[in-house]
Parts: C-alpha cells; sequence; structure tokens
DNA sequence: CTTTTGTATTCTGTATGCAGCATTTTCTGT
DNA sequence: ACAGAAAATGCTGCATACAGAATACAAAAG
C-alpha cells in the first residue's frame, strides 16, 4: 500500500542513447502494480481527472492505459461511468486457479519434453534462491521468487500462447496471493512442494512434473481460500 | 473482403429507450472483424488518420480501441510507429491449438461434471443446425455454428476464467480458421468428430468427451496446417 | 554512380476543449 | 415537513490542436 506518486519520467539530462520508454507501458505496469498491491482496491473507480492528474499525466494516455487493462481483465468498463477495478468472487478465484493448474500441468508437460538443460539448470538456481530466502523468513522476496519460479517453468514449454494466458491469469491472482499470508505449517508444505517439482523437472518425468504442479495448485486453493 | 465502410452510428429519430451503445465496444468488434476477415491483412499499419476518417471517427477512441485489441493479442504495439496487425507463424498456430486443446479438454470434463440438461440440449440443437448446413453445403454458416458449438461447451462448464482464454485465443485463430478451406473429406470428419462429441456430452462420459475433443483439436492442425 | 547528409513531410504521442449524461443538491408545492 | 421536480455540478466521451519523432526525399560530396 503505497502512496500515489508521480510517474518517474526520464531523467532530464540523462546522457547516452536517451531511451525514450513509451508511456503507454510505463503507465499500464503502474497501473496494474497499483491494482495489484491495494492501492487502488476492487471497486474503485478510476477518475481520469484526478489519477491522471496525481500521475501527472494527462487524461488522454491514461484512458488508453485504462482500455488496455480493461482488455487484461483487471478493470471494467462501465459505458458513462468510466472503469472499475474489477472485483473477484471465491468463486472466481477458484475458476482461475482450475484454469492455472490445467496450463501449468500443460507446461510441465511440454518442459520436461523440450526443455533445454540450461534452462533446467537457471529454475533451478531460482528455486535455491527462493529456499534462501524462505529459511531467512523473507516473505516479498520468497513470493516474488515463486512467481518468477512458475513463470519460468511456462516459459521452458516454449509455447508463446500457454505463456501468454498464463501470464494473465498469474496477473488477475496476484493480488489475491499477496494478500493470502498463510501460516508457517502450509507455508513450509508449499516450498516442500517446490522442491518436489524441480526434482521431476531435473528427471524430465513429465507425469511425476505434471501432478506436482496440479497437486501444487489444488493446495494453493486452501492457502487462499479464507482470504478472498 | 469487404469494402471499409463507415460505422453505423446509432438512428437519429430512434424511439425506445435510446440504448447508446458505447463506440468503444463498437469500433472494437468492427476492428476486430476487419482483421479477422481479412481487410486488414498480417502486418498492416494500422494508420490512424486514414483508418479514423474512413470509419467516420476521430483518432481518440481508436487509438483506445486499438490498445485493447493489442492487450487482446490481436495487433502489435510499434513504439512511435503506431499499431500493426499481428502476423501469427505456422509454430504460433500450432501453439495456440495445443493450449485450446488443453482448455477444451478441462471444459468437456467440467461441463459433463455440471452441465444442465437444457444446457446440453441447447448445444445439440445448434450441432443438429450445423449437420443441417453442412448438408447444405452451406460453409460460412457450417463456420459459425460450429465455433459457436465450441463456444457453447466451454460456457456449459460455468467457468467464467476458462471462458474468457478460450475465447481469446478462439479469437486469434479465427482468422487461420477463416481461411482454412479444408477438402470435403476432412470436412465430412470434422462433422462426424463432432457427432461423437455431442454423444459423449449427452452421456455425460467425462472422459469419452475429453478425449473426442483433444482429438479434434488435434485433426485441426492437420486442416489448418497448410493454410498458415 | 553511389553514398551521405540536410531538409521537408507525415504520423504518432500528448494535451486541451467542448458537449452530453449522471448524480446530487436545491427549490417549490402540497 | 416531505415528495417531486428542476437546476447545477461533475465526470465521461469524443473531437481537435499542438509538439516531437520517424521516414522519405533531395541535393551535394566522394
Amino acid at each position: 500500500m503505497n502512496e500515489i506518486t508521480p510517474l518517474e519520467r526520464r531523467p532530464e539530462g540523462g546522457h547516452g542513447p536517451i531511451r525514450r520508454t513509451a508511456l503507454h507501458d510505463t503507465l499500464v505496469s503502474h497501473l496494474r502494480d497499483m491494482i495489484i498491491e491495494g492501492d487502488l482496491p476492487p471497486g474503485t473507480r478510476l477518475h481520469e481527472g484526478q489519477l491522471g492528474e496525481q500521475l501527472g499525466v494527462s487524461r488522454t494516455p491514461l484512458r488508453e492505459a485504462i482500455k488496455y487493462l480493461a482488455s487484461e481483465g483487471l478493470v471494467e468498463l462501465v459505458p458513462s461511468r468510466g472503469a472499475v477495478v474489477k472485483r473477484f468472487s471465491a468463486k472466481d478465484v477458484k475458476d482461475m486457479l482450475t484454469v492455472l493448474q490445467a496450463l501449468e500441468e500443460l507446461a510441465g508437460r511440454l518442459a520436461c519434453e523440450t526443455a533445454s538443460d540450461a534452462g533446467i539448470a537457471e529454475v533451478r538456481a531460482l528455486h535455491d534462491e527462493m529456499v534462501r530466502r524462505y529459511k531467512a523468513g523473507d516473505r516479498l522476496q520468497y513470493y516474488k521468487l515463486n512467481q518468477q519460479i512458475h513463470t519460468a517453468i511456462v516459459q521452458l514449454s516454449g509455447n508463446a500462447a500457454l505463456a501468454d494466458m498464463h501470464g494473465v491469469l498469474q496477473t488477475r491472482l496476484k493480488r489475491i496471493r499477496f494478500i493470502g499470508h498463510e501460516g508457517p505449517e502450509k507455508w513450509a508444505a508449499a516450498v516442500a512442494e517446490h522442491e518436489e517439482m524441480i526434482a521431476a523437472l531435473e528427471a524430465r518425468d513429465t507425469v511425476k512434473l505434471s501432478e506436482v504442479l496440479g497437486r501444487h495448485l489444488t493446495k494453493a486453493w486452501e492457502r487462499v481460500r479464507d482470504s478472498v
């Protein structure tokens, strides 16, 4: 929950090739973060004038970013009334996890078949780092690495469409997972599942990996169900 | 391949509750159709000034619609150069079909478990209508009903997220399927597969339905692979 | 004849302005 | 005092205007 701060514009006296990062992209990710991190809770009306002023941007690019997010499913467009941050019911979350499960099972299968050894090693590295963060009790970094690992496995599948769909759902769920702070024993269980995942991946055990990924998400539902 | 025509604005003297359909939605579907039907072939730059004039709309709502479609994956945003209609490689199409297959298998499973008898009857009705069109040799209507049936089955699953993801992929593939005109024997095979699908659904045979849907999409790849 | 550089044009990116709808507040009649 | 209507306010939706970047073209140099 941060303060709403103006967007960082590119430094005026910056040297080097003045890499003009498109405002559109910046705005989109900024708004996305604001929604995920709870600065804009579900149900909030996105007030164009006000929000634009806070971010230091005029209404036009802001509106374009909002339309983009609407297509992504993070906000809802109400005719003549602007945009509202979408609210997900418990069933919505469960449904999303069900689909995510199917997607990750597929990703696991494909990854075992097509991933390079180097790619698998990278995932292993992420995993080891995550375990370190877990042991250090660093929840935020653990959470981020956790997401990265799932994303990385999906990337290993080499299927762009799969990565797309997975990314959309992952984003929609980020907010939920962000608030879902499970207790120590569930947390330990989650880490253990991850350990199994990596082992299966390294052994290229298609069936096993698929199974663990599926189980992992079934449990994920139990871990977040009360937070919704 | 139609001419580019101005958007239909709502009739001036329309009676009844003047249902103000938002221009945004109209524009989005219009552009979507133009891309699917090939009026805007892959690689085409979406020229804001020109396109806006042809459609009778100013640049602002047009740009918003384009951003929306970009998020949907139909167009690509190139910084400082506007938007380009996305081009899908053969691998892209195959990847999309792979994911679609996983999603439809899931949908089939869920539909068998949760669909109402009335819902199944509706799908059956669509199917019968489709067979009629097939026998009449009406390709366009056959094609549309075909898509509707798949969408309907996904709807029966009662999983909104699943329907979303399926819809996005379905839309991206529409253009490919639109051009893919398979020969009579493959067409007949597709219809036969559909018949199996409906039968499995009516019998609520989870395994069978899942299997047929999967097989159907494997064959779909063979049917369109040459069109890509 | 080829290549390079300067200039002009075109298009995108952003800001602002105006009109219409929604909502809220205020006024009037009972 | 309360209900209904009318006015006023605020916001969205769309159009237009302006500034900066990219490209195309042309002229000049090698």
